[in-house]
RNA sequence: GGCGACGUAGCCAAGCGGUAAGGCAGAGGUCUGCAAAACCUUUAUUCAGCGGUUCAAAUCCGCUCGUCGCCUCCA
């Protein structure tokens, strides 16, 4: 399989340091708010790049850190009047909860700064030794132009950021351009003892630190969102190829912004929703289908509209599935095992719904193509629409109804890489009903009951009366369906 | 100012040198007393514009226009 990498701005073929076994350190969220539709896209791209793996058969060790102690947070914390540490923790739940309600996977590791400190210090030590790194007046600065191949991963010189600086410009610094990696305490801020004197981390130390500490040295991939690139990503690259003196990541995965009207989703904005927003009024499938949508490297544009036709998306998958257990329910209750009728799916067809598993992995495998990944589950459930159709006007032959199970638990299973279609098809069809059911003034038996005077009215071809009916429950969003076996009902959405 | 990405039907979105996947919406059809729903079929001689390379370009190169991002905390 193939994977972007930002380092080289190529597609390359993934092989791990490790014969079978994927490391992979994604940054997580510094812990001061809830998570909005950016940070669900985040996990949700390495929660499909995890499960892929894994499908792949490789071993996969995922860690996803928690950035606890930052500026942002203390700054939080005092204008509510908080301790830091209880803020970081409290959102840390949140986090989870959010997670659990997307259903997406735990990483396998998931360190917190500040339970880091002593590995922190270490490696700032290790780059004092080295001569990248100077303590200052209580903070210890990276000095950047020891570092040649500074600018690499993002691609900019020194000279051309000098440019259009819009750098503070700090006394302790020998450089401009050089970052903290310890930051002396200031009156009431949280602080660790360290050689340098009371204080905190920097921002980027953490990641090296802790990747380190559960990957090694040298790992797999790295990933986050492409505002990580700089100067987050270039700083933790320069730190730790600095400190242990080998490649750090060997593969750099970014992914793009949600935006809003093409502008990127963001706190500064304030343009942003919450996860917990999204899902009060969609539920965690559809999301992840409107996520889904466009390959993780380009941007994705939130719209009621777009969430909307992820919906309609998902139901027409869950149609298709209820459709062919229907099916095979049916065949098992009717002909009893005799082979009825001759095969009516074409050769055409079936070599579509045989391929799918083919054609979902070769777009999987030209780095995470979900976008073309999901237009292969479409066409599958187009063409398994067609099949069922077709059986179910006719005897069905065993081998039809064979090929369409499997098509089923296949579209499934292929599905759930990317985390969709994992419930029942029935009972998701039936929970879609009630939820609507309990949104309109009318009760199920009121509605069997109108149904049941408009069919007397319909027997004795009173079409106005009958006529009548429907529209008063249309009035109510019921839709009256009828059908070869009677009448049925559905609440429009 | 520096660096980078993107511009494909009404909307979303694949394709990245061999003649335009898929989804939503629309249109036609099957079904129906009429409907609705469902399903089927269909919808870009053309890929922002202009040049160039090539037997062949949406795909490569150059320029122009437009949109966005990073250079400051950010997923």
């Amino acid at each position: 399989m193939k994977i972007y990498n930002t380092l080289t701005r190529k597609k390359e073929t993934f092989v791990p340091l490790e014969e079978g076994h994927a490391r992979l350190y994604v940054c997580g969220i510094t812990s001061y708010d809830y998570c909005h539709i950016g940070h669900a896209r985040s996990a949700l791209v390495f929660d499909m790049v995890v499960r892929y793996l894994r499908y792949h058969g490789y071993r996969v060790t995922f860690v996803r850190n928690f950035t606890d102690i930052d500026d942002k947070i203390i700054a939080r914390a005092a204008e509510q009047g908080v301790d830091s540490k209880q803020l970081a923790e409290r959102f840390i739940d949140e986090f989870y909860t959010d997670m659990d309600a997307l259903g997406a996977l735990r990483a396998d590791i998931e360190p917190k700064a500040t339970e880091h400190i002593q590995e922190m210090i270490e490696l700032v030590q290790d780059l004092i030794e080295k001569g990248l790194a100077y303590p200052s007046g209580g903070d210890v600065y990276y000095r950047v132009r020891r570092f040649t191949t500074y600018g690499t991963l993002s691609g900019r010189k020194l000279e051309d950021m000098q440019a259009g600086a819009r750098i503070d410009v700090n006394e302790q610094k020998e450089d401009p351009m050089d970052f903290v990696l310890w930051k002396g305490a200031k009156p009431g801020e949280p602080k660790w003892a360290s050689p340098w004197g009371e204080g905190r981390p920097g921002w980027h130390i953490e990641c090296s630190a802790m990747s380190r500490k559960y990957l090694g040295a040298s790992f797999d991939i790295h990933g986050g969102g492409k505002d990580l690139i700089f100067p987050h990503h270039e700083n933790e690259l320069a730190q730790s190829v600095g400190a242990n003196d080998c490649s750090f990541a060997n593969l750099w995965m970014h992914h793009g912004f949600v935006t809003i009207k093409d502008e990127k989703m963001s706190k500064s904005l304030g343009n942003f929703l919450t996860i917990r927003d999204v899902l009060r009024e969609y539920p965690a499938e559809t999301l992840r289908l409107f996520i889904f949508s466009t390959q993780y490297r380009n941007p994705l544009d939130f719209s009621e509209t777009a969430l909307q036709d992820a919906q309609v998306g998902l139901d027409r998958m869950y149609d298709c599935l209820a459709g062919i257990t229907g099916l095979v329910q049916a065949a098992d209750t009717g002909s009893g095992g005799v082979d009825a009728g001759i095969s009516v799916i074409g050769q055409k067809d079936r070599k579509k719904i045989e391929s799918l598993r083919q054609r979902f992995e070769t777009a999987m495998d030209n780095d995470f193509n979900t976008a073309q990944a999901m237009g292969h589950l479409f066409d599958g459930v187009k063409v398994l629409n067609k099949a069922c159709r077709l059986l179910d006007s006719q005897q069905a032959a065993v081998e039809d109804l064979e090929l369409l199970q499997q098509a089923g638990v296949t579209l499934q299973e292929l599905a759930g890489l990317l985390g969709v279609l994992q419930q029942d098809p029935m009972q998701y069809l039936q929970e879609k009903k009630d939820n609507l059911l309990a949104s309109i003034s009318l009760s199920e038996e009121e509605i069997n009951n109108l149904i049941e005077d408009r069919n007397a009215a319909r027997e004795k071809k009173d079409w106005d009366a009958s006529d009548a009916v429907r529209d008063k429950l249309l009035t109510h969003n019921v839709e009256l369906h009828d059908g070869p076996y009677g009448t049925t009902w559905d609440v429009k959405a």
